[in-house]
DNA sequence: CCCATATAGTTGCACGTGCAACTATAGTTA
DNA sequence: TAACTATAGTTGCACGTGCAACTATATGGG
């Protein structure tokens, strides 16, 4: 190669790491939750584990609290409700809105999901210590900031 | 919330940081392909700069390096020689075999990619030092050997 | 030589994704 | 009230994904 090459090192770099590793985050939750006999992808689990904490969320703010666009959440709340997993509520005052709420069998499964979401934590945490955790995610964070100032010309 | 209640604290856990700093990256490399007025998606690329390196190799191969299952692998192929980008040989001595190569065209778009690769390393890294690059990288390695053991019961 | 087995690649299926266009409802302003 | 605008949600499209079943070619043993 010549030095006036642009040498380019992207394995050595931070991009394909972070996305490699998340891959690998995604497979390992699929796998779990497919062990404990759960019928939910990763993504659903995602909706499941919000609409649990927040009862009552529209469909914009769910998209938005878990970063998807507003028809991929529409298309994943219609499997989960078709599954019985919760249900769509048009609000009275705003006929616009769905309101989304669990239903008790969605609840269930929550509880369940729990212990998969536990274990994940402590496998995907395993021999880091917490200063290492805040040490990435203090670095993660900066990666994300890099981006919110749009392409460079 | 109860004492015993299992508490989840996935948004303080690695997993989700992980997960949406990768998602910010995907998006903000198909940014910028587009920016440049590439005609390629970020797989694409990966398989276009794989091929570029290593010409030759067969589909399988091309496959494990790039993370991805060979049918997903094998799209890919299908829609890049369908754009120029590359072409499909099939080996002489087993005609099972496809060796993949860019054609002169491939070749051109790969060298405009290196630029857009280049912006998107830079970008990435940018206000985090060599060091924390480091430490990164050594956390992350972490995290997929966490993986390697299988499930826990 | 033939049959069983292994391997490379393809295809069908179900999943998830974002964007853009579309419908329906709401709100605002002339 | 009618018209314009904004907003919530849905749908069509093209993209990428893995798995399982399939085809075709290779290989090794009886």
């Amino acid at each position: 190669m010549e030095k006036t090459d642009v040498y380019i090192d992207f394995e050595r770099s931070l991009g394909p790491w972070i996305g490699r590793t998340s891959k690998m985050v995604d497979y390992y939750i699929q796998e779990a939750l497919e062990k404990h006999g759960l019928d939910l992808t990763k993504e659903q689990m995602v909706v499941l584990k919000k609409v649990n904490d927040q009862n009552g969320l529209n469909q914009n703010e769910l998209a938005f609290l878990t970063y998807r666009d507003k028809s991929s959440l529409a298309r994943l709340l219609a499997k989960m409700e078709k599954k019985g997993y919760l249900y769509r509520q048009q609000n009275a005052d705003d006929k616009r809105i769905n309101e989304v709420f669990l239903t008790p069998m969605g609840q269930d499964i929550f509880q369940e999901c729990k212990v998969v979401i536990n274990k994940i934590i402590q496998t995907i945490e395993k021999n880091i210590d917490e200063s290492e955790i805040q040490q990435m995610i203090r670095i993660l964070k900066k990666v994300q900031q890099n981006f919110s100032g749009g392409l460079p010309d």
